[in-house]
DNA sequence: GCAAATTAATGATTTATTCAAG
DNA sequence: CTTGAATAAATCATTAATTTGC
């Protein structure tokens, strides 16, 4: 009897979009932990079903994106048409660690809320050094996630909680405490933060 | 008006990056026209686009995955569990002369294509002494070498993200090495190229 | 309408590459 | 040359869509 596979309730999976929207590719350990600790509060998940999200997210929007524009080439490429598509550079810095953080009484100005369902998710970066999501998948597939703990402070269902402390660091990170060069990098728009340099 | 820049057709950019990941990075005189000649049949393009893309793509990615690398570097080892990981090494041979083949007639048995836009093309060595693509550039005449900075550089990023659809260096696909006395590497990997049986 | 049958999506695994460090 | 780590590509496998015959 094979076990049945996790399949994202439209919460869950608006959340993981949102989150893809905004750059995230590539999740941390941590990330992937507090994201995951987030989506249970819809529904059952595991770390390992975000990890693999974001795996099979990227790839297949990578390979449409290829299969579009092989079909939209296919027309007169001999030509001195080089005017091909622009295209956005995403320059979001990836490797930040996720913050949620729960009704925030005021964002900061630069951060806006699209999507209802995912109103405030700030990413930053800690100080702490961070695992890569494919190293943590080590342990994946064997735990449910322990989210409270040291992860999580507390989680509400109804509120969009989660203070979170990166346990990973050994020291905690209030929410929206600066720990470093927190880059808060807003999920939306704006402009390209992570530009190397 | 000048005529814009060159900007890679997702057809050739395909056939780039393929070469690229198979090993590629210092094409020689007559690799670089032999593969311009190719890509020409998929847009404009002249020999010091190809000279130069491989010189940036590699540049960059380096530069990319040695950010990364050391950014990442820093995690947390996971104690506990652990299997997962296989991991095989691969040999490939990176050290070959590119020997471009345009419409081979017939193909070793062996060889097989992954990609339907980059069919049929093959590498081996030539008997001739080969021209560094550096010195090549010298022959490309009337380029002006100095936009190769600036210019290049936006060029390649552009060209780079037509196939990342994502932001950090997921990509790109290096390797290592130089141009040596070679052999014959084929393009198109039949199976496990080097798998350590 | 409603399942069985078929197909399209997509979750989960495996395999290949890559660079850098040893 | 070998190995560690990270991740992309390819593949396998199951779920969800849909099609179809009744």
């Amino acid at each position: 009897m094979p076990r049945p596979r996790w399949s994202p309730t439209p919460q869950q999976l608006m959340i993981l979009q949102d989150l893809y929207r905004k750059g995230l590719r590539n999740p941390t350990s941590s990330q992937v932990q507090k994201i995951t600790a987030h989506l249970s509060l819809f529904g059952k998940i595991q770390c390992k079903n975000v990890f693999y999200w974001f795996q099979n997210h990227k790839a297949r929007d990578r390979q449409k994106l290829r299969k579009q524009l092989l079909h939209q080439m296919e027309k007169t490429p001999t030509e001195d048409n080089d005017n091909q598509l622009p295209l956005l550079i995403n320059n979001t810095n990836t490797n930040d660690v996720v913050h949620f953080v729960e009704n925030y009484p005021s964002f900061p100005p630069n951060v806006h809320t699209f999507y209802p369902h995912s109103p405030t998710i700030l990413l930053h970066q800690t100080e702490g050094k961070e695992t890569s999501s494919a190293q943590m998948m080590n342990n994946v597939g064997k735990v449910d996630l322990r989210l409270t703990e040291n992860d999580m402070m507390k989680m509400n269902v109804q509120g969009w909680v989660l203070m979170m402390t990166d346990n990973m660091g050994q020291n905690s990170i209030p929410c929206c405490s600066n720990v470093r060069p927190i880059e808060t990098l807003q999920l939306f728009p704006v402009k390209a933060t992570g530009v190397k340099e």
